[in-house]
Parts: C-alpha cells; structure tokens; sequence
RNA sequence: GCAGAAGUGGUGGAAUUGGUAGACACGCAAGACUAAGGAUCUUGUGCCUGUAAUGGGUGUGGGGGUUCGAGUCCCCCCUUCUGCACCA
C-alpha cells in the first residue's frame, strides 16, 4: 500500500466541503471566537508560492484552534476590482464582470485542492453589488460628516494605469505595480480626510504589542509627526503674510532668507508682478520638469530671487524671499526660513547665492570655528539672538514660540507628513463614487434608497480609458435634491477601500438591510491573528486602521482597531536564469556538469541573483505542478518547515523532495502498524523501563508542538514531529506494554502533524480506526511522561564543558556538590583547587578555580 | 542621511529566561538490500589536530567589555536586506 496523494487528497476535501467541518457558528455559538485572517488576494486565476505560503501558514492557526475547540472564523473571498480585469478586457473583449467571476472560480478551485479550511459559506467578492452597495452607503455617510472633499490638486499619475496613485501607492517615484515612472498632473479627485485620524493612528500604535515593530515603525514614519512652530511673515510693503513651519524656533534669529515652493499657491501672483517674469518661468518650468522625474534624487539647489522681502517678526529686517527647487509644496507649508547656520541644505542653498550666513546657536562646551564649513545642527546655546541670548535650545524654542504667540506672529503646532487619501480613479472596474453632479445643486450624494449604484455589466472596451465616461445611460441621471437632470460621477474608488473593511463583512456576510449586524460584527471583530505580506505594511494596514475609526464614529462598530496580532510573512524567492538578457522558466534550465544550460539549445545560462518570485522574471514554480508531483501536503509541510514565518524563503526541489519523504516514512510507519495501533490499549501508568522513552518522547513533543504553533515556530514543531518518527522507528518492540508505547506515540504524530498536513493524516487515522482528527482535540501532555528519574548534569571547569553526569533526579545540591567533588578536574584548574563551585539545579554545574 | 531587521557548518535553519552551540532537514561519504538504483534502510558528517580515547585545541561577521559562564546583555566597527528620504 503506497502513499499516493492524489487520492486521498480530493476524497478528504469533498468530506471537509460537504460536511462543512469548518463553519463558524458567531455570536451564539457559546464558544470562545478565534478570528484568524489571511489576506485576501486579487483573482488573477492563478496561484502563486506566496499564495501557498501565506495561506499554509494560516491554515495551520485555523486547524489548531479549531481543535483547542474555539469557534474559529476563517474566511476567504476576493479582492475582485483593480486593473488586470480591465486590461484583459481591453486584449480579449472579454467584460471585466465576466474574466474576475471565471477567475473567481479557477482559483477557489485550487485553493480546494490545496486543502484549506476555510467556511466557504462566508465567501464575498468585492465587485458584486451586494458588497459595494455598502461602500457606497459608507461613503456617503462620511460625506455627510465631512470626512469627504473634493479638491482639484497636483497628483500622481501612471500613465500604465491611466490613472491617479495615492502617495501610498507610489514607491521610489514608480508606480508600485508597474514601476512605470510616475508623472504629476492636476486634477480633481475625492480625498478621505485620513489626516484627521492622522493622531489616534500614531497615538494607538503604542498600544498594539501584537503587531511586529518595524510594521509599527513604518507607519510612524509614514504619519510623521513634527512638533513645531508656524509663523507669520509680512511681505514687506503689502498687507500679505506666508506662513512657514519650522521645528527649530530657536534658530528664528539666525534667519537671513526665506524659501518657497514653485508650486506654493502665492507662486503665480509673484511671478506676475515681477519684472523678470520670463527668468522666472524659466525657472519654475524646470523645478516642475525635475519633479516630475522624481526619480532623480540628490540633484543641485537651486533658486532664483522673487524681487521680494518678508520681514522679520522679531528683528523686523528685511529678508529676501527665493524660490528654491529643494522646497516641497505638500509638506508643511510650502515656505521655509532659512537659517543657513543651523540647517545644512540653507547652508549649501547660501553658500551658492553668497546669501549671510548667521550663527545664533554654539555648543554649549568645546571648540566653534567660524566660519562654517557646514551648518551646526546640534542643540546648543543661543547667541546672537537679542533677549533670548544665554538660552540652551531646547529652552529656546519654547520662549521664541511664547514670544511669537503673544506678539500675534505665530502658534505652536504639529505638522504631519501624512497627506489626505486621494481615492477617485479614472478607471472602469471598481465601485463606482455614489455622487451627482447637478448644475444648479453642485455635488450631491445619490439617495441612500437607491444604491447600489450599479456598474454596467456588458460593456465594450475599445479605448484605454474608462468606457463609463462615455456610457450616456450610465451618467444621465437626475438630481436627488432638485429633480433636475444631472450627471453623475464617473471616477470610481481605489480598491484599497474595500480591502480596508472587507473583514468586518465576512463577520455578516448575507446581511440585506444593513452593511453587517453590528451585534455579529462587535463579538467577531477584531481579527485575531491577521497574516499577510510585509508589502501592505503602510498601505493597506494604515487604510484599514483609519477606516475601522470612521466605521465606529459613523456607529457602525464599537472598536477602533480591526487587527489585533498581525504576522508579516517573508517573501518566497528564487534564483533567476537568463540567456542574453532574457529571463528563462527554471523548467527550461537544466544542471549538468556543473554548469546551467538552456535545454534545447545548450546554450550556458547565466544565474542571476536570488529574488521575489516574479512572472517578469520567471524565477516561478507553479504550485500546481507541485500539487500534480508531491501532492498539497508535501507543498504545504515545505513552505512550513524551510523557514520561520517572517523570514524571506529560498525556495529548493531538494527540500520538497525531503518533506515528501517524510510523509512517506509517516504513512509507512503507520501502515506497518495499523494492528497494534487497533488492538492498543491506553497507557495509565508508566510503562517499565523498555518503553519508557519513547513514552516520554511522545508527551515531550505534544508539549512542544503545542508551544511552537501558539509562538508561531512552525519549521520547529514540523522537526519535532520528525524526531518522535525517527524515534519511532528505531524504537523496538518486546513485550505488550510496547506495543501500546509504539500505538501511542504513531497515534500523536497522526494528530500533531494534522494541522501541516491535513489530509494524509485523515486518512490515516481513518485506517487506524481513529476518529476524524479536525474534530478530536489536540493530544495532551501527561506531565508523568515529563518526570524523570535521572537527569543529566554538565560539569563546567572555567566555562568549559568537561564532564557529564548522569544523577537522580532528586539529588539535593550539597549532593551534588559531593559529586562533583569526588572527582578529579585538576588538570583543567589553573589554581589546581577549586575555589568555587556554582550549581544550576537540574542543569550544570560550573568548578571555578 | 534617518529608521528598522538580520549576520550561526557546504546549504535551509535550531538553541523560548545568560547555562551542553549546530536540533531537524538538505547535501555529501561509507555500508546494507538489489539484476540495477535517482527507491528504501543503517551509520558518519563544524573546523584544526591526534593512527588509541569518554583525547586536545578552536568555533556563532570583526574588535572590546560585563559575568563563574555570552550566539544571547553592553559599547565600537563592518556587511546585507527592507522602508522612508532635500520632511523645514
């Protein structure tokens, strides 16, 4: 009888999915709730590694807490709107409705082949109208409170996607899809205020101990919180003032110029009362060309004087006033002062323009020399600076700050770096902003009575862009307000808006009247454990935080943070091939003789370094063809056992290959074994001393499978398991009470090994007539297992290890101390006596001497 | 530049609180079974040294420190990865 995966796989997964061995039961279950969460993926119609592993890892939380006994949530659906629907409607004319749903189906289907036990009752998909209704309501809602505008503004654009990016969405100046550069473009969207949360998002960081701290670092960063100072400055000879932020008040003397962003909404006015308008263009012309590219970094200041001064709010001089290209117009703003003593691109920006260079803070101690081969930035004490002289710093900007409060000139703030969340995009496949446009009204919301505003089902795509803003019937609409005719928003939302509230609706997912029962959605809510890729760090992990707040102010849930415990898992990764600067499958490379040829060909491929699984590299394997050879469990036990969770994992045939032995020396062991496993008996006491190790064995490894899964230590609960099997097989039987020992310890590797690799333990246990192991509980520790008679001891001279002995268990330490004593360590002491003898009980002993 | 994570055999990785470094697996080597083995089983495997051993030395990126004892704690340095980056 031979282990062949593909059939006992498809058997078990029919049982799991007729049986509905995982549904969750919610509010009334009267269990303890166990909400785990993987993240849902887009459906491309394939899967890829990560996939598998993000999904295995979470699978293995599911099947031990099922088996704790906790009523476990664990659901799947699809984030079904973006942009690959589109394109391929565009090269197949084939409606986007139509590939996501074909799609939707191909991929529930491998991930039943791959086991998992998800409630598949529970599935959503975001395109249907019964999710985005809700959305639409959400939005609508936050419109009404103000957590909505509409703003005409300068953006990210990719022009791949023909559309606009968040900031979020934007990573070394590429779109973080296609890595197309991305250029800027006025134009007007809908933002959320996420800004507004912008506090509690950083504040409530603090209180996560069960997310992983770089997460949380990111998103500091990302929020960037600055405690400073704004102040007024007057332009000299007008009635104007500009603002600027700074966060060294202190320096407030040292200023000898001000900068401002060709951007900053003042810009144009300047430049059209200049007389050197054209130079000035000119100017403007090329920062916005170098922020377009912005992948160009560390590029020269540069400025061109505007003709105009501000002047000082304390020492009222006058200060000439640039326009600088380091200047950023969305951050504080959009004006510095300058204090080319204190702040190192001021420093170069001065340097370049012979502008004055003012020192107003020293180093408290030690030597200054002027003048500045750089600006001092340190903390220090203030100089040159009038009253505030002989002021430490940190001092110092409080009083500048008082200073300027009471004089009018300013007010303490914070700043963030966090800019509102841009969500309109010019896109077809996604849900559509439930807002109408009426002459004579404005923008209005469309009536809450009649959402869902429904996206087109057939439609035809011939252009690259949306086929909506030319769909007459889609548009034409009347004015909820005034009856009139109207026309209606055609941009629709980012598809970051249904990630960020997807998991609530899997609490309720059949809910008609409202978005979830809120009874349903406070007693499931938050996600236990959430698993998912590190790339979401900032993006979606913050999107769904922020939301989550707006959800509870607008009374629809009574928590204010979706995720409670939150796993970032590594990157699966790969080596790449290429010939010529053409990446290859690795199918189509083959290793002979010490070197990588091109089968066909012959010709030498050259290995690249190892990367993130890519489809435009083709460093992929196919889960599906690893499915075909090893079967789902050895696929599953391998993206288990190579690496711990977090940790980026290399992937290697060679390591499959060990992971399906292993199942094979399992299902060996255990078939050879079936009629002592049937015929045993339990084991009450302890068995005589030819069974007595393995006996312990076994309760020593239910012990610390139990403690590697609750810790998350998947590859060292698989090698645990490896060693009560290897341990099994050399183990010999003699009399009855082995028998048992043998039965006991095979019984626990069918249930320890149960959550890594479900279905060939099923099966297994069946032949062993075991009940189905997803409803027997995890095995438990016999403590009496764990005592031992004798124990070793580690004899230590000077820190190294020279001895090991093997003494009762109880022995007292004076005992000990004889013990160790009675023997002759001698020529290991420098001193030859021992000065000392240090005793860790139960463990080691350590001669000083 | 700033922030974070990490650096352990030929390889993936163990070592949960400062207490036997290298579990488990891959690879490699030897042997067994076999017509044959790329199947399976057994044994060995950090490095140097020693023809004996339960032998000696050395060893967790480098250097210093704390300690009876450091992969683990502290200080300095190097390397790699990730995120942010002219953030005022």
């Amino acid at each position: 009888m031979h282990y062949k995966p593909s059939e006992i796989e498809p058997k078990w997964q029919k049982k799991w999915n007729e049986e509905k061995t995982f549904s969750y039961n919610g509010k009334n279950s009267g269990k303890k709730k166990y909400y785990i969460l993987e993240m849902f993926p887009y459906p491309s119609g394939k899967l890829h590694m990560g996939h598998v592993r993000n999904y295995s890892i979470g699978d293995v939380v599911a099947r031990y807490h099922f088996r704790k006994g906790f009523d476990v949530l664990h659901p799947m659906g699809w984030d079904a709107f973006g942009l690959p629907a589109e394109n391929a409607a565009i090269e197949n004319k084939i409606p986007p409705a139509r590939w996501t749903y074909s799609n939707i189906e191909a991929m529930r289907e491998r991930f039943r082949q791959l086991g998992f036990s998800y409630d598949w009752d529970r599935e959503i998909a975001t395109c249907s109208p019964e999710y985005y209704r809700w959305e639409q309501r959400f939005f609508i809602e936050m419109f009404n409170k103000d957590l909505v505008y509409k703003k005409k503004n300068e953006v990210n654009w990719c022009p791949q996607c023909n559309t606009v990016l968040a900031n979020e969405q934007v990573e070394d100046g590429v779109c973080w899809r296609h890595g197309t550069p991305v250029t800027k473009k006025k134009i007007e969207q809908w933002y959320f205020k996420i800004t507004e949360y912008a506090q509690e998002l950083l504040e409530t960081l603090n209180d996560m101990p069960g997310w992983p701290d770089h997460v949380k670092d990111m998103q500091r960063n990302w929020i960037g919180k600055s405690t400073g100072t704004y102040i007024d400055f007057k332009f000299e000879g007008r009635d104007e003032n500009v603002t600027v932020f700074t966060t060294r008040p202190d320096t407030l003397m040292g200023v000898t110029f001000a900068s401002m962003a060709v951007e900053h909404p003042m810009a144009a006015e300047i430049i059209e009362r200049s007389p050197q308008k054209e130079e000035m263009n000119e100017f403007v012309g090329e920062v916005k060309k170098l922020h377009e590219n912005m992948r160009d970094d560390a590029y020269e200041k540069k400025g061109v004087f505007t003709g105009e001064y501000l002047i000082h709010p304390v020492s009222e001089e006058k200060i000439p006033l640039y326009f600088a290209n380091f200047v950023l117009a969305d951050y504080g703003t959009g004006v510095v002062m300058a204090v080319p003593a204190h702040d190192q691109r001021d420093f170069e920006f001065a340097t370049k323009y012979g502008l004055p260079v003012k020192v107003v803070i020293r180093p408290e101690d030690g030597e200054f020399f002027e003048p500045l081969k750089e600006a001092y930035t340190e903390p220090g004490v203030m100089v040159n600076s009038g009253r505030f002289n002989g002021l430490l710093s940190e001092k110092g900007k409080e009083a500048v700050s008082n200073h300027l409060v009471e004089t009018g000139c300013g007010k303490t703030g914070v700043n963030y770096r966090l800019r509102d969340w841009g969500i309109s995009r010019q896109r077809f496949w996604g849900t559509p902003i439930p807002m109408i446009n009426c002459e004579k009204c404005g923008t209005v919301p469309e009536k809450v009575e009649n959402l869902p505003v429904k996206l087109p089902e057939d439609v035809d795509f011939s252009g690259s862009t949306s086929p909506l803003k030319d769909m007459l019937e889609f548009y034409e609409t009347e004015c909820p307000v005034c009856g009139n005719k109207a026309k209606r928003e055609t941009d629709t939302m980012d598809t970051f808006v249904e990630s960020s509230w997807y998991h609530m609706k899997y609490c309720d997912p059949h809910s008609e009247n409202e978005p979830f029962s809120r009874f349903e959605v406070d007693h499931s809510m938050p996600v236990d454990k959430y698993i998912g890729g590190v790339e979401h760090a900032v993006m979606h992990l913050l999107y769904t935080r922020f939301f989550t707040k707006v959800l509870c102010d607008l009374g629809y849930v009574s928590f204010r943070e979706p995720v409670k415990d939150l796993l970032t898992q590594g990157m699966v990764c790969m080596e790449t091939y290429s010939v010529n600067g053409e990446y290859l499958y690795p199918e189509e490379v083959a290793f002979e003789n010490g070197l990588y040829r091109q089968i066909g060909t012959g010709r030498e491929v050259k290995v690249g370094r190892v990367e993130k699984m890519s489809k435009s590299k083709k460093n992929v394997v196919d889960p599906v063809k690893l499915i075909g050879k090893y079967g789902a469990d050895t696929a599953r036990l391998f993206v288990l056992f190579a690496s711990p969770p977090e940790k980026d994992l290399e992937w290697s045939e060679e390591g499959v290959e060990g992971c399906s032995r292993f199942l094979n020396r399992v299902w060996n062991i255990v078939t050879a074994n079936i009629d002592i496993i049937k015929g045993s008996k339990e084991i009450t006491e302890p068995p005589a001393s030819k069974g007595r190790d393995l006996w312990a064995k076994t309760h020593e490894t239910i012990k610390k499978v139990s403690d590697d899964i609750e810790r998350f230590h998947f590859n060292t609960a698989i090698s645990a398991i490896m060693e009560l099997v290897n341990a099994s097989y050399k183990f010999e039987l003699c009399t009855d009470e082995t028998k048992d020992v043998l039965a006991e310890a095979l019984r626990s590797v069918i249930l320890l090994l149960n959550p890594f690799a479900p279905h060939i333990t099923e099966e297994l246990a069946e032949m062993c007539g075991m009940p189905a192991v997803a409803k027997q509980k995890m095995p438990e520790v016999n403590k009496r297992a764990l005592e031992k008679s004798e124990i070793l001891i580690v004899v230590q001279v000077n820190g190294k290890v020279r001895d090991r002995l093997m003494l009762p268990a109880d022995i007292s330490t004076e005992d000990v101390e004889k013990e160790v004593r009675s023997r002759d360590y001698s020529r290991f002491l420098k001193s030859g006596e021992i000065k000392k003898l240090i005793y860790v009980p139960g463990k080691l002993v350590n001669v000083v001497g």
